[in-house]
RNA sequence: GGCCUUAUCGUCUAACGGUUAGGACAGCGCCUUCUCAAGGCGUAAAUCAGGGUUCGAUUCCCUGUAAGGUCACCA
């Protein structure tokens, strides 16, 4: 590896044709893990070459969802291919001049094609180039030809662009996807071609489909948009830690870890050489975990964001909300699930007293008894450990099934919800005599 | 099709050439207050195939197979 004593710079350089692929989210963060590990620095670019398909909106996205990762880089001074047209073109006409490229007629056969571009002299060289990835990758580029570099003068090809800007920006280490190995000995020669020093390439394997194709958003549909998973609730955090280890582990059993771990930890010539399938489940569960870490404050805020606007503005809500937090907690893997969850109607029942069929009810032969015990718990312990310690003994006694479905469906309505005790501590000592009364009259 | 790459449980993966091939997710089972959820415990599950090299191969080499990628005046 050259440039060992030189700092080493990294690049990420998105097309803003679309909103922010997961897999250019992970691309970033592994550059970004490499040039923390090694003291070094990662600089932005947009490749905005492609005036039709770009669009601000899109580098918008690609900026907030770099900084939702807690990808720290410096935005304010960005690097837009669409601002160094002088550039490119002091080095197009360059090399035309030493030789190395050189305008050539062409019989337009598309629409659109020019009748006269910039070739490359090619020199028809193996190109052998050292992968920190896949170790050394050999290629003969006889067969691409005289390829074309730029349109014109003032219009370089992506390839051309690249390079140039690369070179302009002092990057010493490209850590970019799996595709681009195509395009690294067309670079290279490129390189070679205006007299810039070779960077170090390592070319991470895809993120694939479950039928093992690289990632689309025709067979993921959004679930391909870094976006979807910010706006589903998923914590920056744990989608860090999951996009790492894909392809990546350091190699011990620990697979929750703080990006600064990831960091400390880190060593790109872990990275697996065959692609990864995308596990949403896998997602899901290290979500869970890093919400199981969250102080109450933050959950509690978290949570109020996704509540429906209608059961927020319920009479009760404001009463009801702080006590069934941990209800909530443990049946969410995502934020998004408390909207689903409040949709589904489970919690209707901590709001309104609920309806329903009496058969649901099986047995209510207890339920007087089952008044008599509650009326006598002090309002002071009529919480779950004060309510099951004085129905307990009670309901073993005649058969827990046939007190405690009871209570439960008189207090929820419903076949499947929370505990009885649960249910009645959230209610209050007077709505659930109320509801358990009410039950009996049925 | 040419070229390139890859190959360990269903999935993500671990294993100086010597391990009962380990972990996690998902699955399944049991337990934990009646249901659901959460949690706990447990269980099943893999070295693509065939040849070498070697005392010994998941590991190195070759062939095959399968899968993927790539072949622009797009980026």
């Amino acid at each position: 590896m050259s440039n060992n004593s030189k700092k080493i710079i990294a690049r990420f350089p998105p097309s803003p044709t679309g909103w922010f692929h997961i897999g250019n989210a992970r691309t970033a963060l592994f550059n970004y893990f490499f040039v923390k590990k090694n003291n070094g620095e990662l600089k932005f670019r947009i490749e905005d070459t492609d005036k039709e398909r770009s669009k601000d909106e899109y580098t918008k996205d690609i900026i907030e969802g770099l900084k939702w990762l807690g990808i720290n880089i410096d935005f304010s001074d960005i690097y837009r291919q669409s601002e160094h047209g002088d550039t490119y073109k002091k080095y197009i006409e360059k090399m035309i001049s030493d030789g190395k490229a050189y305008i050539s007629k062409e019989e337009a056969k598309e629409e659109g094609q020019r009748s006269e571009v910039i070739r490359l002299r090619n020199p028809n060289k193996k190109v052998v180039f050292e992968d920190m990835i896949r170790g050394e990758v050999a290629v003969d580029t006889t067969e691409l030809g005289d390829f074309v570099i730029a349109k014109s003068t003032s219009e370089p090809i992506y390839h051309l662009a690249v390079v140039v800007d690369d070179f302009e920006m002092g990057v010493t280490h490209i850590v970019r996807g799996e595709d681009g190995i195509y395009n690294t000995p067309r670079q290279i020669l490129i390189q070679e071609a205006i007299g810039a020093p070779r960077p170090v390439y390592a070319h991470m394997p895809f993120i694939l489909n479950d039928d093992r194709s690289k990632l689309s958003k025709r067979k993921q549909g959004e679930m391909v948009s870094l976006k979807y998973y910010r706006e589903e609730g998923y914590l920056p955090e744990a989608m860090v830690n999951f996009l790492a280890f894909m392809g990546w582990n350091p190699g011990g059993n620990e697979e929750i870890m703080s990006i600064e771990e990831i960091i400390e930890k880190f060593d790109i010539m872990r990275v697996q050489k065959a692609g990864a399938i995308f596990n949403i489940k896998k997602l899901n569960w290290i979500n869970k975990e890093y919400i199981k870490k969250l102080p109450k404050e933050k959950i509690l805020e978290l949570i109020l964001k996704r509540v429906p606007e209608e059961k927020r503005a319920h009479k009760n809500f404001e009463v009801v909300y702080p006590k069934i937090i941990q209800l909530i907690e443990e049946r969410i893997e995502k934020f998004s699930d408390v909207t689903s969850i409040f949709n589904s109607g489970e919690f209707d029942c901590l709001l309104d007293a609920p309806k329903y069929d009496k058969i649901l009810l099986k047995n209510i032969t207890h339920i007087p008894k089952l008044l008599e015990i509650i009326d006598t718990i002090d309002e002071s312990s009529f919480d779950q450990i004060g309510l099951k310690n004085a129905i307990w003994d009670f309901a073993t006694e005649v058969g827990r099934g046939e007190v405690l479905w009871p209570m439960r469906v008189a207090l929820s309505g419903r076949e499947k919800s929370p505990d009885p005790f649960t249910l009645a501590s959230i209610l209050g000592k007077e709505e659930t005599l109320k509801r358990l009364s009410f039950a009996l009259g049925l």
